[in-house]
DNA sequence: ATCATTTGACCGCT
DNA sequence: AGCGGTCAAATGAT
């Protein structure tokens, strides 16, 4: 697998830089937006990471797996305050997610108006009279459903101009802990090969099972080969996406290598992960190459900065 | 029995 | 009027 290019994908572009330009393209002083979308690409790719790797891990229950979560949890931490850090630094134009952010809170407002004046009377409730249309993030994926949160499903449709079918996801703690996050996930209809999904947040998750900032462990539970019957998709179209089949058949192969592999280097003491490096390389390169494009860390950003953290 | 998913219906928005 | 998001009863899975 060496030669193995799964994905046409243009070789790393650099990012400009206070006050560089490229060509028709002038980039601001200090404007640090490309810096962040990079690392905002990168939590993503190591969350994916984490989510092929803790599994195959699990499968031999020892510390290395605690200790490799932990390792992963303060890679995502570090990404996430230089995201901070780098936005408070920015200049010009507020970002979009601060946007965002400011249309919520107005949508909010409007939401306390209207209640104000009764228009409430159907007996509709509030929650079913407000519409999304703020503080929406999409991307496209090839694993719609390991994106470090519980979901449960409550809707499909057929979609105008689409071939496939939307579903509707809401989180699973949504009654528990009144966690008002959802998605919506959509086969992309130019599925080659590789079947593309949309799939786009709206909301931030108050749940507890994101504000300890570990959430993504719930994923590696439900990606067990045992709990995959129990997730929470149970869309013919969706469904498959899951580790042992979620990419390719070749992403598969290294995965189940993973797993033979950890049983057959757990002794080596320079391989604290018990897997071998050819092996990471291998998933790096999948994961590095990969037209992925996922920003469900900025959304964490944003709880995270809204919370004061930043 | 319990919980998750499916699916038709309802309703707001454009 | 049609589209899309959500609800909730029906259905299925465990």
């Amino acid at each position: 697998m060496k030669n193995m290019s799964l994905f046409s994908y243009p070789p790393p572009q650099s990012s400009p830089c206070c006050g560089t330009t490229d060509g028709a393209k002038r980039i601001l002083p200090c404007d640090h937006r490309p810096a962040i979308e990079e690392i905002v690409k990168e939590q993503s790719l190591v969350t994916q990471l984490r989510a092929v790797v803790l599994p195959a891990l699990e499968t031999k229950a020892d510390e290395r797996a605690e200790l490799v979560a932990q390792l992963f949890g303060s890679i995502l931490d570090c990404s996430r305050k230089v995201i901070c850090a780098l936005k408070s630094h920015s200049a010009g134009e507020l970002p979009e997610a601060d946007i965002d952010i400011k249309r919520r809170v107005k949508r909010k407002n409007d939401d306390v108006e209207d209640k104000m004046k009764g228009e409430d009377a159907k007996g509709k409730t509030h929650e079913q009279k407000r519409r999304r249309h703020t503080n929406s993030k999409s991307h496209v994926t090839l694993v719609p459903h390991y994106d470090g949160h519980q979901w449960r499903k409550y809707g499909q449709k057929n979609i105008n101009n689409s071939n496939h079918q939307r579903s509707y996801y809401r989180c699973t703690y949504k009654h528990e802990q009144n966690c008002k996050a959802t998605k919506t996930v959509q086969q992309l209809d130019s599925a080659g090969e590789t079947m593309m999904y949309t799939v786009v947040y709206y909301g931030q998750h108050t749940c507890k099972s994101n504000t300890n900032h570990d959430s993504s462990l719930h994923v590696i539970e439900t990606s067990t080969p045992q709990s995959l019957s129990t997730t929470t998709c149970s869309d013919p179209g969706d469904y498959g996406q899951t580790l042992g089949n979620m990419h390719t058949p070749e992403l598969a192969g290294v995965c189940s290598d993973l797993g033979s592999h950890h049983t057959l280097e757990t002794d080596q003491d320079n391989n604290t992960l018990g897997l071998a490096y050819e092996d990471m390389h291998e998933l790096l390169d999948i994961f590095a190459c990969g037209p992925l494009d996922l920003e469900i860390w900025e959304n964490d950003a944003i709880v995270a900065g809204s919370a004061g953290l930043c």
